[in-house]
DNA sequence: TCAAATTAAATTGTATGCAATTAAAATAAA
DNA sequence: TTTATTTTAATTGCATACAATTTAATTTGA
């Protein structure tokens, strides 16, 4: 690519990656305020109706948040009444997070949110499986980077 | 597809999309502290590189940024040096930004950004513009969505 | 003309997001 | 066992993001 196209904003992958989940989350943001909850919030709650009793650090890993960014989100949905923060007795230096009455209640009602906001968006099964399998793919790309930044390497 | 499966973390798009923008960003870090930017500040010198002089509003139609976060971002840049902040002479309401010498200078050791970042990850050349044609698409279909809610239909 | 409506930034308030540090608990090693 | 290391959350500090409001300037319309 010349000097000139190199620096171009439509030349940038992140960029477009960046706006693209930007616009993503305000598509869901009206839908998800009938629910009381943030974007970031919901993605919480999917992974707690998934797999629920987990510790700060596995739910971390698998929303790729750290504890600075759960702590007080996780501290936010406990005020809500959609889950409980206790220390493992097991291992005290881990938080259990369990879903409430209220917090495994509240899946009925998101059921309908995937739906919602496909609706609303212009977009058509076919491209939201392409770019979802893509995005796996530069997942996967990208792991190894961070796994070995995490290393120090 | 089934109740069960339609709150799947790894069934939402959207949740993929966002997860690898912020993988992304953080592949980006690095390469951007040895220029004194982040990477939202690096976007913008980005959209300056290409069009100088021009008015926080324009720049954040660019960026999909609003005045609440450019503002700051652009006074850090000011204070940094890389540019000028000064009411337009024909319309006081509009704030032009300049760049400044050292704003203009700093585009050359950027040159070498994409580069370095694509190196360091794990795409090829293909996957890269893949991605980026798809998210130029998905952008497109959101577009029309987030411009209906803006005139508030 | 001149009040009403519109526009552009700035400000305010809330919610992330993450690096770096701290504190407490558990594990490893001497 | 007793210290050193490691692990897990919480905390701190800084930088976005964005909705909603405010302020100042401009444009519209009666």
């Amino acid at each position: 690519m010349s000097s000139e196209e190199v620096l171009k904003l439509e030349n940038q992958t992140c960029f477009a990656v960046y706006a693209c989940a930007k616009e993503i989350t305000r598509l869901y943001q009206p839908v998800l305020k009938e629910l009381g909850l943030t974007y970031t919030q919901y993605i919480a709650m999917l992974a707690l109706w998934e797999r629920d009793a987990v510790s700060v650090k596995e739910l971390g890993e698998r929303l790729y948040l750290d504890s600075g960014t759960l702590t007080p989100l996780l501290k936010k949905l406990e005020a809500q009444g959609l889950l409980t923060r206790a220390r493992d007795a097991g291992d005290e230096r881990q938080l259990l997070i369990r879903l409430s009455a209220a917090g495994k209640a509240l899946r009925e009602k998101a059921l309908e949110v995937p739906e919602k906001v496909f609706c609303q968006s212009g977009v058509n099964v076919e491209m939201m499986l392409k770019i979802r399998s893509q995005m796996g793919e530069l997942m996967t790309a990208l792991q190894p980077v961070a796994a070995a930044d995490q290393r120090g390497e």
